[in-house]
DNA sequence: AACAACTTCTCTACGATGTAGACTGTAGCC
DNA sequence: GGCTACAGTCTACATCGTAGAGAAGTTGTT
């Protein structure tokens, strides 16, 4: 009666506050950077706001809701528009920021290439379509049809989502040990198996993400350049 | 005691045989294939090789562990060697092998980007690591230095990767309704923040995956090629 | 045939998870 | 005040992965 109305606020930072979508998603992106996608289950993230775990529930409808949510929030990061006139110049802005964007949320990266799977197009959230469709309005400014800045995208984004995949499965250990697990790794390979892979082994050690992302960018552009120079659509004055 | 030894066959179709883990495992995939990942569970495994859940645990040590088997049986389905001497040609066959694996097992997909993320490269089973071994060999035979056959398998196979998610994302609706669903949901798009998308969809309705991916393998192999024929290393006669 | 050593498979049990459904509080409005 | 709508909670249940002890089956030795 005279102690403090506040049972013991132990270890909730925040005072009850009124939660909202918002606060749910980012806890639960909070929650997914620093511990995995394992550890975001519907009692944790309740523990970590406070509150009841079917709490959740009002704002998103089941767990994959929410993984989709945190999906979203992240692509959110991306930032497209940019009034760069050189259109590989911004193809190679954006891919770079996604690649950012992916090792600063390696977690979440597996969510961003497989949740589309089971949504169709769409239907996905708007977050999600917005960077296709700002890259689709990028490539036609630049000259290319409707038609072939969709293959464009698609080879575009597909290099792109490769070579994230590629560079986070180089760098899952921390690079003071990388070397030398590397090569205990490697060393378990069987020699005539696999004798290039083995080889390759001080090559492997010291991988460079970003120089590994603009030699494909430049095989890529490259390609494309050429490609916009000809007469490729037979719609096209 | 007249009855017959074994209690009731019910639903087991094959008579009790010993396990072992290539049973265990393309049972798992025929589960997966089927009805998805998620159906994969220790129990309903078990059920369906009639055998308590409990036996899976001599074969796999654990559910992640099970996973990584199913993800190496089915990169075992890819066969690379062949005497081509046009490393164009070959990696042109195996990227559309690739392909046809992943729409035969498009529920795999998941797990072939997403479980290598989990083990360091060296630690991984080696089903996993022949595709790379044998596209090594390849293309320094095909007159590559060892260091720049490992970029440009990255550049490739990440490309490949990107691609078959890509078109996985585009097929999961059954192709009768594909179109009207399609529609459907780009129709749910504001047509204010999403005019390129929209205005694309009888573009999108009708996706050919295997010319896209050939599309892409023009303008990266056109790139390579102009690689291959530069003095690109120092160390190179 | 009898035993022993082993591998394989089964049983029981536990803690954790997602979530349904009924309930309790709380905020705004008349 | 009383009323309505919504936010948050409580309890409960089916299902999951898997630990640990034991039963059943197989194989080798004598």
């Amino acid at each position: 009666m005279s102690s403090n109305e506040n049972p013991v606020p132990t270890v909730v930072p925040v005072k009850k506050k009124r939660l909202n979508r918002e606060l749910v998603l980012s806890a639960a992106l909070v929650l997914v950077d620093s511990e995995g996608l394992d550890a975001l289950t519907m009692r944790r993230l309740g523990q970590e706001l406070g509150r009841d775990p079917m709490s959740l529930y009002r704002y998103a409808a089941n767990r994959a809701a929410l993984l989709d949510g945190v999906s979203e929030l992240v692509l959110n990061e991306l930032a497209i528009f940019s009034d760069d006139p050189d259109w590989r110049a911004q193809l190679r802005r954006i891919a770079h920021d996604l690649r950012r964007l992916a090792l600063r949320h390696p977690n979440v990266v597996p969510l961003l290439v497989t949740r589309p799977l089971s949504t169709p197009l769409g239907l996905r959230p708007l977050g999600t379509l917005r960077p296709l469709e700002q890259i689709l309005s990028l490539l036609i400014d630049a000259g290319f049809t409707a038609d072939s800045a969709l293959h464009v995208y698609r080879a575009y984004y597909g290099y792109l989502y490769g070579h994230i995949l590629n560079e986070l499965q180089e760098f899952i250990v921390d690079p003071d040990e990388n070397e030398a697990l590397l090569r205990l790794g490697l060393h378990r390979l069987p020699p005539k198996d696999f004798p290039r892979l083995r080889a390759l082994a001080p090559v492997l050690a010291d991988y460079d993400g970003a120089a590994e992302l603009d030699q494909g960018l430049d095989i890529l552009l490259a390609g494309l350049a050429a490609r916009l120079s000809l007469p490729e659509a037979p719609i096209q004055p």
